[in-house]
RNA sequence: GGUACCUUAGCUCAGUUGGUAGAGCACAGGACUGAAAAUCCUGGUGUCCCUGGUUCGAUUCCUGGAGGUACCA
């Protein structure tokens, strides 16, 4: 398919320079943002997930930011509709958009589409948790080898939310989940440029705890406290926020919630690393390659 | 200054009746199609403080250092 329309993809570990850089783009080539952070959406959640300043929001027009409340039900699936809509409109008037986000799942949907999946409603969801809970992992994979043995081969047996997500399908369509799996990328419409930020691990995990310090320094106390009410609700199962709901719950004490924050930033960090690293398309720069990327994408475009 | 105890992985420590060692955490690698900042799997990374002695062989026993902790002066 030949097009002239380029999403550039612009992703990275939690504190690599992303906003900075994306900023930055936006701004030489005149365009938008999208974000595909899956906790800046939340309007609620401010200082923890490292959201843009408003100053920062201001230099560019950032999509999805502060769209959604943490008392919202929001999917990747979701994600993926509401940006394609949007680079559709997006397109008719411009070439060029950035996506930045650190979000693996989020930015692959984008990128390549995920398999339509029914809608499951919440109370199917409910039902099997209680049966975890009550029955434990046996019985869901019991369960889903009797449901979809084909996925049960496949799937990571000891991991509860991949048996929970499948059975769930299974129970709501009455088909195996893996129907509905059929593995084929999507063609988009528009070109894909790669970008992806590297710092040396030493100097990441060096900013990374310089950045929870500020956190603390401006506020993450106050802004998790006013969410505690909201602890078990999924946005809020997120680095920063669950490490201060047990210092609240006086299960650790702040000095080591801020340490937990900063070793679970880190490995948040390690993970999104090895999920960029499993696609060959990224073409790294380091966030001071300002100059760089802006050519290396003005090439590209010019291919 | 004296006495006692300690020194082993990045940290806190266990252990080796003498055959070069293992836990927790930290860390590393990986998986991952609607909870994804979530969830799950795998992995010990080492001049056993230094020196000399005994010994086939010393991280382990003995001498002498160095550093640390406690108590007594």
């Amino acid at each position: 398919m030949c097009s002239n329309k380029y999403l550039i993809v612009l992703a990275g570990p939690t504190a690599s320079g992303k906003t900075e850089v994306a900023i930055k783009i936006a701004g030489y080539f005149q365009t938008e943002i999208i974000s595909a952070d899956s906790r800046q959406f939340y309007r609620e959640m401010n200082i923890g997930t490292a959201k843009p300043s408003e100053e920062e929001l201001a230099k560019a027009h950032h999509h999805f930011i502060n769209s959604l409340s943490i008392h919202d039900n929001y999917t990747v699936g979701d994600f993926e509709k509401e940006t394609q809509n949007l680079l559709i409109q997006h397109f008719k008037k411009h070439k060029i958009v950035v996506m930045a986000g650190g979000s693996g799942l989020f930015i692959k949907a984008v990128c390549e589409g995920l398999d339509k999946f029914p809608v499951v409603p919440q109370k199917i969801r409910n039902a099997i948790n209680d049966l975890f809970k009550k029955e434990g992992i046996e019985a869901l994979q019991k369960e889903l080898k009797k449901l979809d043995p084909k996925y049960f081969q496949k799937v990571d047996q000891h991991n509860p939310m991949r048996l929970i997500r499948a059975l769930e399908v299974c129970w709501a369509s009455g088909k195996p989940f893996s129907s509905f799996m059929k593995g084929k990328k999507e063609n988009r419409f528009y070109k894909i440029l790669y970008i992806n930020l590297e710092l040396d691990r030493e100097v990441l995990y060096d900013r990374i705890n310089q950045r929870v310090d500020r956190m603390i320094e401006t506020g993450l106390e106050n802004e998790a406290r006013e969410l505690f009410p909201f602890k078990d609700l999924t946005p809020l199962q997120t680095v920063g926020y669950q490490e201060l709901f047990d210092y609240f719950d006086q299960k650790i004490t702040l000095e080591q919630a801020i340490e937990l924050i900063k070793r679970n930033s880190r490995r948040y960090a390690k993970r999104q690393m090895t999920w960029l690293r499993r696609d060959a398309h990224w073409k790294a720069f380091s966030p001071s390659q300002i100059q760089e990327i802006l050519k290396y994408i003005t090439e590209k475009m010019q291919e």
